[in-house]
DNA sequence: AACTATTTGTATCGATGGGTACGAAAGTGG
DNA sequence: CCACTTTCGTACCCATCGATACAAATAGTT
């Protein structure tokens, strides 16, 4: 059902596409991203970008498809590569320091929307968008799981003292994280969100 | 233009209304609390209201004008009396335990939305609620103002160190309480919350 | 009872929402 | 040159959006 956009070797027949997928995906990110999934109406998207509404849903299906398709974008063209970098640091503070300088850098980023894509896209929303809601709801988590099991993984090798709680203190970065974003929003600067990160360093333990 | 709902003690002339326009304005604050300004339709509305839709023009003027009724409403008799308590604690540090205490209590009462309304509102919206958008964005960032200033009083009376940044902890503690709201709308539980905001309180300077 | 003021319900407005039908256009392989 | 396949642009679909016109209904005032 859902041909995803592989970049087909094979000749392809008919009339060739005359715009690019990747960076139309990239246009509609942005509008996602500034506007949320239901404050973005299907003519701003094919508005930035570029095409007309039957080329949009020959390429990506319907909103909600291309909204997904965007999503993966994010994940791993875009800001979310942040978040999986930063697991790789060495110990667990570096891990944390990493994630919230890099939310603090990405999230006043002038090339980019304020805020973060997985909270700004659709944290309330009408009844037409609860799947989308939830889709969030699960990225998010997904993040969270992420992040608990490295501190786990810091734990079981000392890094971490044996009596800390992992997977309360990924709570605890991402809900700071999370709360950025929502600064951002508000137009909180880089300077602003810098010393929030560092605030919140003080209470990591060791 | 916009007749303020005063109990009029005046008697009033024509033909009474048939319902209290207290009781349909929560109805209204729970449906936008719920699916935030852009989710909750007229439809929506009305029908949780009790009420028809010119019932609802000639009570509370448009949409928008309903919105800022309920914003009223929920600061002064919902969860943003929370905020407004808190700055009467004694100290610093009971000011933001009340304030994140509170907020993991609230955040999390059955009886009410997941989330608080000032972010779930209007986070990211369409072009048409950049206004409510931007109202939101006041209303948090005079929270932050009025907590900032408690920290200000807090430092010349030498509850808070003369080094300590008043402002900069204001930010913190809002970024935290923003946080929280997010991981609430995900279905983070008051456990979850309660100890979220006693790890925020670790790095409390003293 | 007549007049005035206000609310109520029905029925509707124009604009916009997401989503498509359809034929012309532009490529392929025969 | 001719099928064949895919994309493109126009023009349109129906549902819903926020907002209103209008007349019947219900009160106070004269």
């Amino acid at each position: 059902m859902t041909e995803l956009k592989i970049k087909e070797t094979a000749v392809q027949k008919g009339r060739p596409r005359e715009f690019d997928a990747d960076e139309a995906l990239d246009k509609a990110l942005h509008v996602f991203w500034r506007q949320g999934y239901e404050g973005a109406s299907l003519s701003d998207l094919t508005e930035a970008m570029g095409i007309s509404r039957p080329s949009l849903y020959a390429a990506f299906g319907n909103k909600e498809d291309l909204f997904r398709s965007a999503l993966d974008r994010y994940a791993e063209h875009g800001p979310g590569t942040i978040q999986r970098d930063a697991l790789n640091e060495p110990t667990a503070r570096d891990v944390v320091k990493r994630l919230l300088h890099g939310a603090a850098h990405c999230l006043t980023d002038p090339s980019n929307p304020r805020g973060c894509l997985s909270v700004q896209g659709a944290l309330s929303c009408g009844e037409a968008a609860e799947t989308i809601k939830a889709e969030l709801c699960k990225r998010r988590a997904a993040g969270e799981a992420a992040l608990g099991e490295r501190f786990e993984r810091a734990r079981a090798s000392g890094d971490l003292a044996a009596d800390s709680d992992p997977r309360a203190l990924a709570r605890y970065v991402m809900t700071v994280q999370q709360g950025m974003s929502v600064q951002a929003a508000g137009g909180a600067s880089r300077e602003d969100l810098l010393a929030v990160a560092d605030m919140a360093l003080r209470a990591w333990p060791g």
